[in-house]
DNA sequence: TTGTAGGCGTTATCAG
DNA sequence: CTGATAACGCCTACAA
C-alpha cells in the first residue's frame, strides 16, 4: 500500500549504501541522483539553492544525501565557480602576541560565517609575504593582510585579483582597518605630563612599520601639546630582547618617561631596567603599546595604548566577507579606537633625595 | 638563422600575452602550450615531473609559463589527485596561549615544506569540533588535532579517512605526539619537597582533559615518591579567572605548595594570594606547567613544568607530513620532553614567625 | 619523449 | 520545475 514509489530510497541498507556509492570512499551527487531516482543536475541544485527545487524533491534527495553521508567536494565546486569560502591570513610574524589576538578575531569571524582560515606569515619578509600571499590568492577567495611589510604597489596588484583587507597599515584604494593612535597617545601624553614628567622617550619598531610612523608622529604631536620634550630612540627588533637592548640608551636620553612601540619592547625594557635597580615607575614611567596578553603580568602591571587587536582581525575578517558577498565598500579605512589603559608602571616621578 | 622554431614564443608581447590568455584571468596550461607549440598534457607534465620531459621542452614550457605567469589552479589539481598540499589544525582553544606555540610550530614547518595551515577551533565543544573536523577533511589533506575533546572514537573515524595526528592526547591506533609529564613533574616535586614541603596542592583543569588526567596521575606518582602529601583540587576553567577562583580553596587546603594544570590557573592564582597579602614564594610555592609566553613576566618569575609545545606542533606536523608522503608508520606515539624550569615562584618555606 | 582521450565532481546554460 | 550537456583546469593511462 503505501510502498515508496522511489525504489530503493527508503530500503536503503548498509550494504546497499556502500554499493550505492560504488566502492568510492565520498559519495557523488550521482549516487545521490541514483538513490532518489532523479537527475545528478537536479540534485546539484537542490543542494545549492533549494528554493529552485520543489518541496518534495528536495526532500527527497536531502534524505539521500543524508543516507549516503555526502559531502560536498570543496575542489570540485570550486572549480566551475572560482569560491572556496576560504581567505588567507598573513601576519608579519606569528612570533610577536600582537597577532595572535587578530588571529583570534579573524578565526572566530570567519567560523560564524562558515568560512575557513589559511594561516601564514612572512618573517617579516617582503618577499615571502609576496610569496605567501600569491600562493593563498590562489586557493583563497579574498586575503587579509596584518601589518603586511610589502610594498603598497604589491598590494594594489593583489588588491586587483581578488578582495583584500590590509590591518594595521593604510593603503590607498585597498579597505583598511587600523588602530587610531591618537586617542590612545595624547590620553598617555597628558597622563605623563599631568604626573610631572617633562621628557619622554619613544622606542621605536621597525623600520619598515607603516604603524610605527604613525605612533611616532601621534607622540610629537601630543608631546607637542602638552609641551614635553620627546626624543625618538631606535629598538634592533621589536621584542623583549630588543627592549631590554635599548635600556642603556633610555637611561642615557635622560628622559623620565618611556612610551614604546609595543608592549614586548616595555616589557623587556622594564626587566632591564628593575634588573639595573630602577624603581618603576617612581624613578621612570613605562607605556607601552597594544595591550597584549601578559601585558598585566607583570610587577607593576604595564600600563599601556590598547589597541583592539582582536577587534581589528574580526572587522577586517568582516569587511573581507561582505565584500566577498558584494556587499560593502570596495576601499575606505576602518578606524578602531585606542586607549589608554592606565596600570602601574607610570605614574608621579619621585623626588631623587 | 636563430630564428625561434617555436613561433610567437620569444616575441611574445604584453599584448600577445594578454590574448594568449583569451581574457581569463588566469593562463592555463592551455595557454602555455599554445605559445611552447606543445600539448596540454606535455605541459602538466613539465610542471609536474619534470623528468619526464626533454630538456628541450622543458625549457620551452617553463619559459612561456615564467611569460604568462602562471600558477597553477590547485582546485584543478585537486580533483583528479584528491590532494591539496593544505592540513588542517584544529584547537581546543584560540583563547588559550598555550596553543600559539603549537600553531607556531606547526606553521613554521608547513611553510618549510611548502604546505599551507589551516586553522580552526573547537571553542573546547566536542560537537563543534567534530563539525569543524569534518569540513576540514574535505579540503584538507590531513588533520592535526591539538587537545581534542571529542571521543576516540571520533577521531579513529576521522584518521581512517585521511592522516590524522593528534596532540596532547594518546589515541589508540592514531599517531599522537604528547608531552612525556613525566620527567618534569618529578623534578618539580624533588625541588619542592627538598625545599621542605610536605603537602602538595594539584590544581586540575578540564575534566575532559586527558593530558589533566595524566598531570595528576604524574603528581600522585612523584608524591608518593617523594613522600609529599598531594591533594586535588578542581578548577572552574583552565584561565588566568579560574586561577583566582581557586585561590580560596588553595588556601583552606593547607597545602604549602601548589602545582597547577597549567601557567595561567598558576598566575591568576599567584595575583589572588599576592593580592591577599601572601609572599610567594616564602609562604607558598607555585608551580605552573607549559612555560607559556608570559610565565616569566610575573613578579617572581613562574617556575614551570615545560612542555615543548613548539616542538609539538612541529613534530605533529612533520609526522603527518611524513605520513601524507608516504614515509612513517600509520600509528605510534611521539613523546616529547618535559622539564622544570625553576624560576622565583617556588622555594623554600620560611618559617611563619 | 610526446600526443590523445577520458575523467575528477560540481555548476551553469539551455531546452523541455 | 527538471533533465541533458558542456564547461572548469588538470592529471594520467594509453597509444603513437
Amino acid at each position: 500500500m503505501t510502498e515508496p514509489r522511489t525504489q530503493g530510497h527508503a530500503a536503503l541498507t548498509g550494504a546497499a549504501k556502500k554499493q550505492a556509492r560504488n566502492g568510492k570512499s565520498h559519495a557523488t551527487i550521482y549516487d545521490i541522483a541514483k538513490v532518489a531516482g532523479v537527475n545528478p543536475s537536479t540534485v546539484s541544485r537542490a543542494l545549492s539553492k533549494p528554493e529552485r527545487v520543489s518541496a518534495k524533491t528536495r526532500k527527497l534527495i536531502e534524505d539521500a544525501a543524508a543516507q549516503l553521508d555526502y559531502q560536498v567536494n570543496p575542489f570540485a565546486r570550486a572549480l566551475p565557480t572560482g569560491r572556496t569560502n576560504t581567505f588567507g591570513l598573513i601576519v608579519a610574524d606569528i612570533t610577536n602576541p600582537t597577532f595572535f589576538d587578530i588571529i583570534r578575531g579573524a578565526e572566530t569571524t570567519a567560523t560564524l560565517r562558515d568560512y575557513t582560515l589559511l594561516l601564514a606569515e612572512s618573517a617579516e619578509s617582503p618577499v615571502t609575504e609576496l610569496t605567501a600571499a600569491r600562493r593563498m590568492m590562489a586557493t583563497a577567495d579574498g586575503l587579509i593582510l596584518a601589518s603586511p611589510r610589502m610594498d603598497d604597489d604589491d598590494i594594489r596588484a593583489l588588491a586587483k585579483d581578488k578582495p583584500v583587507v590590509v590591518i594595521n597599515r593604510e593603503v590607498d584604494g585597498v579597505p583598511c582597518v587600523i588602530p587610531d593612535v591618537g586617542k590612545g597617545i595624547s590620553e598617555a601624553v597628558r597622563s605623563l605630563a599631568g604626573n610631572g614628567h617633562k621628557k619622554l622617550a619613544f622606542v621605536a619598531g621597525p623600520p619598515r612599520s607603516w604603524m610605527s610612523a604613525r605612533r611616532w608622529e601621534g607622540v610629537q604631536a601630543a608631546c607637542d601639546w602638552s609641551k614635553l620634550e620627546a626624543v625618538r630612540l631606535e629598538s634592533s627588533k621589536p621584542t623583549v630582547d630588543g627592549g631590554r637592548q635599548v635600556a642603556r640608551e633610555v637611561r642615557a636620553s635622560g628622559a623620565t618617561a618611556v612610551l614604546t612601540y609595543n608592549d614586548l619592547l616595555a616589557i623587556g625594557l622594564m626587566q632591564e631596567l628593575q634588573a639595573a635597580g630602577m624603581v618603576v615607575p617612581d624613578q621612570i614611567s613605562i607605556v607601552g603599546f597594544d595591550d597584549i596578553f601578559g601585558a598585566d603580568f607583570t610587577t607593576p602591571p604595564l600600563t599601556t595604548v590598547r589597541s583592539p587587536l582582536g577587534e581589528c582581525g574580526a572587522g577586517a575578517t568582516a569587511r573581507l566577507l561582505d565584500l566577498l558577498s558584494g556587499r560593502g565598500e570596495p576601499a575606505g579605512t576602518l578606524r578602531v579606537e585606542t586607549e589608554l589603559v592606565l596600570r602601574g608602571s607610570s605614574g608621579r616621578l619621585l623626588p631623587l633625595h
